[in-house]
DNA sequence: TTGAAAGCGCTAACAG
DNA sequence: CTGTTAGCGCTTTCAA
C-alpha cells in the first residue's frame, strides 16, 4: 500500500547495512561490494521504498527540477515550444515546473521567485517585454536562466531565437521579388519588441530597399487572434488602394486574413498573396494552404533547454545568445 | 545579490527573535505581537530572505506541487486542458509539475512514481487506456490522483469528463433528423476506450434507433491528425455509395475531412455534412465554420484541479465521478 | 568497502 | 506571545 513512509533507515536495517551504503547503491555510487549491494536491492524491493526527493533535494542542493515561465500554455506556438524544452529536460532528467505568465510582467516576477524558492535547479523563460527589472532579476537569480523565443536588451543573459528581423525582411523581399508594391503588414502587440523591434524593422528595411515606401494604412496591429486577423482583412479591403499582398506576423491571424478575404470574394492568392509567420501547425490547416516562415518552436525549446543543462553542469559554453536557422516555407497561399 | 543562502536562522538573529517566530510570520499565524512582527518583517526585508521551500516540504510533508501527467502538451485539446488546471492550481496556491506521457503505459507508471518520489500533494493524470496496472498504482497513491478527460474502468478512482456516448449520440440524431441516412464515423484510435467504447457506441445506438443499419464503409480509423481526416474524405469520397454526413472524432480530424472533400470538389455542407467533437479554437478557424461537439477542456481541467484541491484538503466530496454538461455548438458545416 | 555523524533549512510540538 | 528542541529523509565528509 502507502510506502511513502518507508525511508532510507528502514532499508538499511532490513539490508542489514548502515544508510550510508543504502544511500551509496541508490546513487549508483560504484565503491560498493556486489554482494553487499544485491542485499540492498532487494530490501529496497522488499519494503518498495521510494527515494524522498524533497529531502534528497534538502541535502544535496539539486533538485532536478527546472522552472518554465511561459506567457501561455494553452497557444499553439508556446505549447509546441514547452515540448522541446519538456523533452530534452526528460532526458537530462529533470522535472519541469510549468507556470503561465501571460506576459503579465508583476506575475512573471512573482513566478520567478516562486519557483527559486522551490529551489529549482534552473529555468527557461518565455516573454515579452524584457525590462531592466527583469534583468536585475535574471542576473540576480542564483541559478541559471535561459530565455528562450524572447529577445533581451541585456546581451549577458542567455537567449535561444531566430533573427526575426532578418526572418520578416526575407518574406517582403520574396513578395517584392514576385512583383508586388502593395504589401501589407499585420503585425503583434507593438509593445512586444519581437513585433515593435525586430519584425516591424525588418518589413520597413526591405520595403526601403525595395525603393517602395511604407504606408500607413497598410499596416494593422492585431493580437495574436485569429480574429484579430479578420479584421486586417476587412481594413485592407476597405481601401481604396487594396494591397495585392500581405504579410501577416503569426500563422493563427494569417488564417483570419485568408478567410477575411474569402469571405469578401477575394481568391488566395491571386488576389491577395499571404504569408504568415512560425510554421505551426495549422498552416497546413487551410485551404489554400499557408506560405510562412519556419520558426523552428520545438527546436528553440530544445535548445534553450539543453543550453540550460550546460549551464547547470557548469560546461563550457562557447555562445550565450544563440541563433537558430529560418527559412520559408512555400505553399499554396502566394504565387507560383 | 545571491541571497539564495540566508537562512531563516539569519533572519531570527538579524531580528533579535528565535527561529520559531521567524517561522510564524513567515507562515502568518497570527500568534505574534505586531511589533515583533515588524521587526521579523523587516530583517526579512533587509537580508532579501526568502523561504527554502524543500525544507519547508520536508518538515512539513506539504510540498503545494502537484503532478500533472498529460499524453502532449503539444496538443491543441491537452494545452487547453493543462492551462484550466494550472489556473486552479495556481488560485489554491499550487504549482504544477508538467510530465508528457505520450499515452505510453510504461511511461506513465514511470512518471507516476516519480512524481511520487518527489512528494507532490496530488497528481492530476490524463491518458488513454486505464489498465488494471494502473488503477493498482492509483490506488497504492499515498496522494489523491483525478483523472481528466480520461474514463477509468474502476469508479472508485475520481474521473471529470463529459458523456461521451451521449455527446455522439446526440450529435448523430441531429444528422437524422436533419434527414441523413448515410452518416459516416471518423473515429479516433479504438484502443482508446473514449472512441472504441464509449464514442464508437454512441454513434451505433443513435444508428439503430433510427432504424439505420451500421456500413463498415462508413467508419474509418484515424489517429487524431488532420492528414488522417484527409484521408478518410479520400476514401469516403471513393464509395460507390458515399455518405452524406459525417462525424468527426475531433476537431483536427473534422478539418482534414472537410479540406479533403473540398479538394475533391465537393461543397460543404450542401454535398456532405461535417460535425466535428471537442470545440478547439480551429472550429472557428475553418471556412465552412465547424459544427462541433462541445467539450469544455478548460472547465475540466478546472474542475478536476479544484476536484484534487479537495481531496488534499480531506474536503467532503459527494461525488467523485463529475460529469460535465456537453452540448452541440451549430455553426456551417451543417446545413440549415 | 563501510559506518558514524553532522548537517541541509524549516516546522511543530511543548514549555514557559 | 516567544523560545527550545526534535526531527523530516537524505547526502556527505571523515574515519576506520
Amino acid at each position: 500500500m502507502n510506502n511513502s513512509n518507508i525511508t532510507i533507515y528502514d532499508v538499511a536495517r532490513e539490508a542489514g547495512v548502515s544508510m550510508a551504503t543504502v544511500s551509496r547503491v541508490v546513487n549508483g555510487n560504484p565503491n560498493v561490494k556486489p554482494a553487499t549491494r544485491k542485499k540492498v536491492l532487494d530490501a529496497i524491493e522488499n519494503l518498495g521504498y521510494r527515494p524522498n526527493a524533497v529531502a534528497r533535494g534538502l541535502a544535496s542542493k539539486k533538485t532536478t527540477t527546472v522552472g518554465v515561465i511561459i506567457p501561455d500554455i494553452a497557444s499553439i506556438f508556446f505549447a509546441e515550444l514547452a515540448r522541446g524544452i519538456e523533452d530534452i529536460a526528460t532526458m537530462y532528467n529533470y522535472n519541469i515546473i510549468l507556470c503561465n505568465s501571460d506576459q503579465n510582467k508583476e506575475k512573471e516576477i512573482h513566478l520567478l521567485n516562486t519557483l527559486l524558492g522551490k529551489q529549482v535547479d534552473g529555468i527557461v523563460f518565455m516573454g515579452g517585454t524584457i525590462t531592466e527589472e527583469h534583468v536585475d532579476e535574471f542576473k540576480r537569480s542564483p541559478v541559471p536562466i535561459v530565455l528562450a523565443a524572447t529577445v533581451c536588451p541585456d546581451d549577458e543573459i542567455p537567449t535561444v531565437n531566430i533573427h526575426y528581423q532578418e526572418a520578416v525582411y526575407d518574406a517582403i523581399k520574396l513578395l517584392v521579388e514576385r512583383g508586388n508594391e502593395k504589401i501589407a503588414l499585420v503585425s503583434g502587440p507593438l509593445e512586444d519588441p519581437i513585433n515593435g523591434e525586430y519584425k516591424f524593422k525588418g518589413y520597413r528595411r526591405a520595403l526601403e530597399e525595395s525603393g517602395l515606401s511604407l504606408n500607413e494604412d497598410y499596416v494593422h496591429v492585431g493580437d495574436y487572434t485569429y480574429d484579430s486577423g479578420l479584421e486586417a482583412a476587412e481594413k485592407f479591403l476597405s481601401l481604396e488602394d487594396k494591397p495585392s499582398a500581405v504579410f501577416v506576423g503569426t500563422d493563427e491571424m494569417a488564417l483570419g486574413v485568408i478567410h477575411g478575404a474569402q469571405d469578401n470574394g477575394l481568391n488566395i492568392p491571386k488576389d491577395m498573396e499571404v504569408i504568415g509567420f512560425d510554421n505551426t501547425r495549422l498552416a497546413a490547416m487551410v485551404r489554400p494552404t499557408l506560405t510562412t516562415v519556419v520558426q523552428p518552436m520545438y527546436d528553440i525549446g530544445a535548445v534553450a533547454m539543453r543550453l540550460l543543462t550546460k549551464f547547470m553542469n557548469n560546461e563550457k559554453v562557447e555562445d550565450r545568445t544563440v541563433i537558430l536557422p529560418h527559412r520559408i516555407q512555400l505553399r499554396d497561399s502566394t504565387l507560383e
